[in-house]
DNA sequence: CATTATAATAGAATTATTCCAAGATGAGAA
DNA sequence: TTCTCATCTTGGAATAATTCTATTATAATG
């Protein structure tokens, strides 16, 4: 908890209650939530937390390099607290999201036209399968 | 043309006009256009389509593996008519999408821990860059 | 050409996200 | 410690993307 105080502290990141319990729930946390699942975790504690609140915290800490967006599930965007580069398998299934930590940067090597006409920035790779409950 | 219409003839499709429209739009383009692009496009032809005529064809397509889903914009979703496996990157700047068709799939071996739990069906690699034009 | 299952349509409903104006408050300065 | 101000929070409205529903239309088949 001092630690994350300390990470943000006079760093232009003002530290409410609400945000300070935003990032209390994401430190650590692998199951990728979605808003909503912040919005309603937040909720219990603040009860008049608004989805506003839940976006510009996200945002803020996107634009500071501390939490991906991840687009891995068509139907919602699903939040990762965790900057490092990695990638994600999910289930088509039942939804579920895991990280990957292996580095494939060696292998993902691009062909020249695009390498001509884009300056390349990151990858990410997307894993499809179906998960060990949900196959019974 | 006649190509298009036997590749959906007597598969349970109904060809009609608005869905010959969509797949002739759709037909060998490379600009991974949005439902909004696809319904622009069709309207010109046929003024009364609706969203709901674009998402239904669409999905059809997308069930029979004729059209794969692009989640690289968080913004907005995009269709891509090419179903054969390949990879895509996205301009940050103008969100502009091109076709990586170079197979990773040798390189991506996942960890044991994720192949025990789940049966993988597929993958995709997304790129970030910045293409050309945007870097002025 | 009649039948029928499937598709198209308009519009409402839903869902996710963004925007806005007003009031509140953390952070640094005095 | 208190003051000041830039920034944050909030509720609600606005927007945008997508899905749903009921009705009408029509492609496919025999």
């Amino acid at each position: 908890m001092e630690k994350i105080i300390s990470r943000y502290k006079g760093k232009g990141f003002k530290l409410t209650p609400q945000r300070l319990a935003i990032l209390k729930f994401l430190e650590g946390n692998t199951n990728h939530p979605t808003a909503e699942d912040i919005f309603r975790e937040i909720k219990k504690k603040y009860p008049t937390v608004s989805f506003a609140t839940v976006y510009n915290t996200v945002e803020a800490l996107r634009e500071r390099g501390e939490l991906l967006e991840i687009t891995i599930n068509p139907d919602r965007k699903h939040f990762d607290p965790n900057p490092n580069p990695h990638h994600h398998i999910i289930c088509k299934v039942c939804k579920k999201i895991e990280d990957i930590f292996t580095d494939y940067s060696e292998a993902l090597k691009l062909p020249k036209d695009i390498t001509d006409e884009f300056e390349i920035l990151g990858n990410h790779v997307d894993f499809y399968g179906i998960c060990k409950n949900c196959r019974n």
